[in-house]
DNA sequence: CCTACCGATCGGTAGG
DNA sequence: CCTACCGATCGGTAGG
């Protein structure tokens, strides 16, 4: 009957969801070549063979959870409001405090510094991924800050390009440093540079 | 007698730097966990087992790459005069036009980039000599930035601490960003960035 | 004939 | 620095 096939899909769904979450654990801890397929059934509680049934493949895995990122990204975008209605400043504020975001659902922060990290080999099979995940934050960027030029809110002479190419390093920059010393103040850090730029970010 | 010993020693101080370069090769095309023994064999034309002779344990290899690293950077200080008699605002200016330097040894400079990345992960073998070295690069730029401040050629009000975080954020963002994107102008970007805070850098 | 898995094991390769 | 291998593990597949 209808009931029992849908308590087939849901538990495959939440299955799934279980293998992803212990991927984003053992991909976080150990970068994607660094990880087993043996450990993430271990973690996901289930065997290596059923691991494999829901994914045949390793890079199987690395998509389900690049794709999940993406997902994530877009309901933050859209739980804090539009880009459209969302004013400048806040969105780099928000960024700046994503930085050190211990709340974020797991471990997707460090996650998506080890992958990020471990991509920048171009053999890598997430190369490509993030290449165009940067491009991307790099666009989103420039338009925030071409908003600000044009508010006469920003300080110096330097282009959105330019801004939205720094300001996406020293994040990222900033966010590896402090995954190798957390006792780093990154958020201060990134604040107060910023703010040679951005007046209105100051504190 | 002596001579043929001396043969002896240099031939494997011969076939160990062709080793430690076909690691440079393969580590910043796969990373660590990416490449395998077998696959730097082949690059260093020696056997899986003649590999083993010289280097037990594949950490071992990444052991000897890092330490080349420590090296040449070693060297480069000593070549470009002592830190002590050199401009801090020379030091900058090198530190960014290493970022995208082709000419530097094979494939240096993307090894650094791609291992540091790897190395986010904190399981990651090398994850503890990157923490080291970035904590060394700090104390560095920092000293650097002292100086200026102490000169009155820093503007704003941005701690020297603060300055050399951001600055080394900046510079791995960016040679990272580089080589996800060679198309960028990060040298530009780096120089105008930090020009907001070292004015001479300027151009 | 589907699903959600299992225990066992494939051929090949990892580091040693 | 080679041939001949190991115990373990790799990613992936067999039948049920």
């Amino acid at each position: 009957m209808a009931g029992s096939t849908r308590g087939s899909y849901a538990k495959t769904v939440e299955v799934r969801r279980g293998i992803v979450a212990a991927c984003i654990d053992a991909f976080g801890e150990s970068g994607f070549h660094g990880a087993s397929m043996a450990e993430i059934a271990r973690k996901a509680g289930v065997s290596h063979t059923g691991l494999l049934h829901h994914f045949p493949r390793k890079e199987n895995l690395l998509a389900a959870v690049l794709s999940l990122q993406d997902e994530r990204a877009a309901e933050y975008l859209a739980a804090h409001q539009s880009i459209e209605t969302m004013d400048a400043v806040d969105v780099l504020h928000g960024m700046i405090s994503a930085l050190t975001d211990r709340s974020r659902p797991q471990g997707m922060l460090e996650l998506a510094a080890v992958l990020g990290g471990e991509a920048v080999a171009g053999s890598h099979p997430a190369h490509a991924h993030f290449a165009e995940r940067n491009a991307a934050i790099r666009r989103f960027l420039a338009r925030v800050y071409m908003d600000l030029a044009n508010a006469d809110r920003l300080r110096g002479s330097l282009s959105p390009d330019v801004l939205a190419l720094s300001t996406l390093a020293l994040l990222e920059g900033l966010q590896n440093q402090w995954l190798f010393d957390p006792q780093l103040d990154v958020d201060a850090a990134a604040t107060l540079t910023l703010s040679a730029f951005v007046p209105e970010l100051k504190i």
